[in-house]
DNA sequence: AGGAAATCTTGACACTCGTCCAAATTCGTT
DNA sequence: AACGAATTTGGACGAGTGTCAAGATTTCCT
């Protein structure tokens, strides 16, 4: 019974102060690890002594730094939407025109598909355990609210710079790029080699479709 | 060792015939307990005994008519497709305009939305799960693919319909109807009570903008 | 009816799991 | 250096897991 009261009386705030920094580092440290564990793994297969093994520290330390496994998986599901979320953000700002910006998002998309796959497939997991445990159901839809005003602002962009309205709302235009990333990241991660450049295509191709500003086919 | 090798030397074939016919429909009733037991917890969560009680069997049963707990896994995700695919084949046939299509097709859709939410939410499951385990990837990919040719059929005829051809390819065209379907489930399960409608709504835009016929907004 | 094969139950096994806790260790202050 | 608080360890617990096998029960043919 040492934290989560913030403890004795301590005169200083520069001590309180540092105290709770080194404790939230060890937090996000740990945090971490069952994010790398949990990446690995997956949600249904991933132990507290996995994710323990992965950080360094033995299994008991877990429970000091977090409430309990609920705890610690919520603190990473937020922590995801920390790493993942603001990537994208740049790329609305810095394009000049519709098929440059088009390029530099769908760009974006592939590297992440590339370089964070085992990234996105815990969150697609995470997302399927929603729909099961309600407990999860807030964060995740949270997440998907943050990503859906990321899509909705490129989008939006993109039609301001093709001058062409987009033909459908935020939450359609979401889901549909949400649609193509998760077969997009299945196939990666099953060893297609055409999955980026299939994924850079398509993104592309769906901003037209979503603008209306695609030929025919 | 009683079953898989068919066992002793029978004389007549309808003998083997009825005691195969007896096994496979044993298989599928409890295949189809497990159905309902991984729909109502989860794959994470969902342990043979718990299956098994949901059976009326008793737990041993299971690897006298399985192998182990995968082999009934994989036997649920093919009763899974048999289930599910079959559902939107005369709805293609019987419309005769492209609104009419799309009406009874965005029907269709919200009606397997609304009835079998549960079995959905265990195929978004399991799919998520075939990005960890390499094992559920075949038949995955085979469901996945059952269902793209699906949704081809029906963006298919309904371009036929309206008489102007698809913008997009089946893949993209599948991933778009997967993606707000998968939206939709989300807030169904979550108790949204304008889910469906707003699936309706969606799945007849999405034909719209697919083929190009949508008004701008 | 009798007996063999098929089917089902029951209990056990070797694990792994989340959780907790007392002891050991480290850290920061005096 | 020394003391108290913070941190970390590692073992223990009870519950739950998949798997297996021996025995009880049912089914079916002669």
């Amino acid at each position: 019974m040492t934290r989560s009261a913030t403890s004795t009386g301590e005169h200083t705030g520069r001590i309180a102060r540092r105290r709770v920094d080194k404790f939230e580092e060890r937090r996000r440290e740990l945090g971490d690890a069952a994010l790398q564990t949990l990446s690995e793994l997956g949600y249904a297969r991933t132990s507290l002594r996995d994710i323990a093994q992965n950080s360094g520290f033995s299994h008991g330390v877990l429970h000091y730094y977090f409430h309990d496994k609920f705890d610690l998986i919520t603190y990473c599901v937020r922590r995801y939407k920390a790493v993942c979320v603001q990537r994208y953000d740049d790329v609305v700002t810095t394009a000049s025109t519709a098929s440059g910006l088009a390029a530099e998002f769908a760009a974006a998309m592939v590297a992440t598909l590339v370089e964070d796959a085992v990234l996105h497939r815990l969150w697609y997991d995470l997302r399927s355990q929603s729909l099961f445990e309600e407990s999860f159901r807030a964060d995740v839809a949270e997440i998907d609210a943050s990503l859906e005003r990321m899509i909705e602002r490129v989008v939006r962009r993109y039609a301001e710079l093709a001058g062409t309205p987009s033909v459908c709302g935020a939450p359609m235009a979401y889901a549909m790029f949400d649609g193509i990333f998760q077969q997009a990241l299945l196939r990666q991660l099953s060893g297609d080699p055409s999955a980026p450049e299939d994924l850079r295509a398509g993104v592309v191709q769906m901003l037209a479709v979503v603008t209306g500003t695609c030929e025919r086919q």
